[in-house]
RNA sequence: GGCGUCGUAGCCAAGUGGCUAAGGCAGCGGAUUGCAAAUCCGCCAUCGCGGGUUCGACUCCCGCCGACGCCUCCA
């Protein structure tokens, strides 16, 4: 199977050849931790994610790394990332939305990174985020990578002495573009850009100090920042993109990796620098093979911005606090009711990494629907199953299965992924045994249907005690509706059936008498 | 201004130099139903605009219009 894809360094899609055989090796940049993740983090990371699953399905044995940053960046002239989370924790605290005694003291910076690293790993487990579940070794924090001839301190030493980076009058610690000379090569600026555009949010005065406009901090003493270590270069802390090109090198053992990935927005500086930082420490021609980016994901058509009113965090979407506007009045509404994280997941990954995608209350509904029947189908299979359900063996050579994976090489076309299966899912099943076992083969990739329910690897179903009690009404009112039916007294039965479906569940009249499902969205 | 991505039915979204342009949602007709739901059967696009190359283009080339991203913290 040829295996290809959008390569952002190159800006064509290549074939992807393995540097060791049957292995993958890929770090995905994470997120930083204060704040919750919104689903365009998400959308960004379930593409890794989803290129992970893909490399499994396809026999291949993948380490997948994706860091935490858990350092406050100073941002030129304004406030720190991690002080500027302090604040707001203390707005949330009021709130609600960070719960009391969640977060002791709101001014230490480490309780507030502890507090929001703990908020993203259960939302991405949730939403079926593998490499979650690898925390810590897999999912490493900044903070922890300072230190030490493998951490950060070490690699800018490195620098230095490979003569990529200098101290400037100021005692900051840069590094010279000018060293590297592949420097702008993912990004395509060149080094005369860099500089005509040089100016902005960078001031004067701290630009002169610098050999070239194009040159990035790797080290700043700074006695009073939030989160400072000791150094060479003295108390301070360290730039933004050292921690990526330590953490690749320490975690996965390799001065060369096969797949970087990322938000589009991160190809520069970030992934510009990474690159400049890593092969100026290795002496190594690349640092990844493959650059792989995602694209922005925009809400109702507009990019997601608090100001707009359009900006969801994962939980938000789950506790459904998605906007719905009626076409008629025009008038907004929240869904009011909890979205299943299959549902989210897939709305996440259904449209292709390279497009950007509008994320729609409708699209959400749509998507509900779609996992509905994958659940449905499951259950048909399971039901005709005789005996043990147990696991019949499949590979890639059952044609559908095949095709599936087949057009997911050609660049990850989930869309015509997509295609392949939902036919196949209307089709007969002559041996529902086989088909399960194809479900449960493209399920790991896609990970949508309900844990609980039997597919492994899925997004987590979370089922709580109110939720519990919320079925058992519903399955009393589904009683009492087949009451009425016995009578003839459809009135009854059709005011049991509104209740029913306000409540968020669908009912269906069976020989066995009405039964009751949870809607998995809105 | 520089670099890059894109424009397919009401919506989402694949794909190909040439048989009937995937699939999903919505919609419509029918079966079924007390009515519904679910299910099943059937219907539903000539691919932004203009030109060129070609026996033949939605697919290649040029131009135009339009959308978007990066170039600054941002997934």
């Amino acid at each position: 199977m040829k295996i290809q894809f959008y390569n952002s360094l190159t800006n064509q899609h290549e074939e992807f050849i393995p540097l060791e055989p049957g292995k993958v090796s890929m770090y995905s940049c994470g997120p930083t931790v204060y704040d919750f993740a919104h689903i365009g983090n998400f959308r960004s990371f379930l593409f890794g994610d989803l290129l992970r699953r893909f490399f499994e399905l396809t026999g291949h044995d993948v380490h997948h790394v994706m860091n935490i940053t858990d350092v406050g960046h100073m941002v030129e002239g304004e406030a720190d990332k991690m002080m500027e989370a302090a604040n707001r924790v203390k707005v949330n605290k009021k709130s609600g939305r960070v719960p009391e005694g969640a977060i002791e003291d709101p001014e230490d910076p480490y309780q507030i990174a502890e507090y929001y690293t703990q908020a993203f790993l259960e939302d991405a487990r949730r939403l079926g985020y593998k490499v979650a579940y690898e925390y810590p070794h897999n999912v490493p924090k900044a903070t922890h990578h300072v230190e030490g001839a493998n951490g950060m301190i070490g690699m800018i030493q490195k620098l230095l002495e490979r003569g990529h980076a200098y101290v400037a009058d100021d005692g900051v610690v840069y590094y010279s573009v000018e060293s590297f000379p592949g420097y702008g090569q993912l990004s395509g600026n060149s080094l005369e850009k860099i500089q005509s555009n040089a100016g902005g949010r960078v001031s004067a005065e701290n630009q002169s100090r610098k050999r070239h406009p194009g040159d990035f901090m790797l080290w700043k003493p700074d006695q009073n920042h939030i989160m400072k270590w000791d150094s060479p270069w003295g108390v301070g802390y360290p730039g933004w993109h050292i921690e990526c090109s330590v953490m690749a090198r320490s975690i996965i053992g390799r001065d060369v990796i096969d797949i970087h990935t990322g938000g589009e927005d991160l190809i520069f500086p970030h992934h510009e620098c990474e690159i400049a930082q890593s092969c100026g420490a290795t002496g190594e021609d690349r640092f990844a093979n493959f650059w792989i980016h995602a694209r922005f994901l925009f809400v109702e058509n507009e990019k997601m911005s608090k100001s707009l009113g359009n900006f969801y965090t994962a939980r938000d979407v789950f506790d459904g606090k998605v906007k719905v506007t009626d076409e008629n009045t025009g008038e907004q509404t929240e869904m009011g009711r909890s979205v299943h994280p299959a549902v989210l997941r897939f709305e996440l990954i259904k449209s292709h990494y390279r497009t950007n995608m509008n994320f729609t209350a409708k699209g959400l509904i749509d998507s509900a629907q779609t996992i509905d029947r994958m659940v449905e189908f499951r259950k048909t299979l399971e039901s005709k199953i005789e005996g043990d359900i147990g696991e019949a063996e499949v590979d890639l050579s059952h044609p559908v299965l095949g095709e599936f994976a087949e057009v997911l090489a050609d660049d990850l076309n989930v869309s015509g992924a997509l295609g392949v299966m939902l036919p196949w899912i209307k089709g007969n099943h002559s041996d529902p045994r086989l088909s399960l076992a194809v479900l449960k083969k493209m399920n790991s990739v896609l990970s949508v249907a309900p844990i609980n329910e039997g597919i492994a690897n899925a997004a987590e179903e979370v089922e709580s005690e109110s939720d519990a009690a919320e079925f058992e009404q519903a399955q009393q009112w589904a009683n009492e509706m087949d009451t009425a039916r016995k009578d003839k007294d459809w009135s009854t039965s059709d005011a049991f059936r509104d209740k029913i479906h306000a409540a968020g569940f669908e009912v269906q009249q069976t020989p066995e008498g009405s039964k009751i499902k949870r809607k998995l969205g809105v």
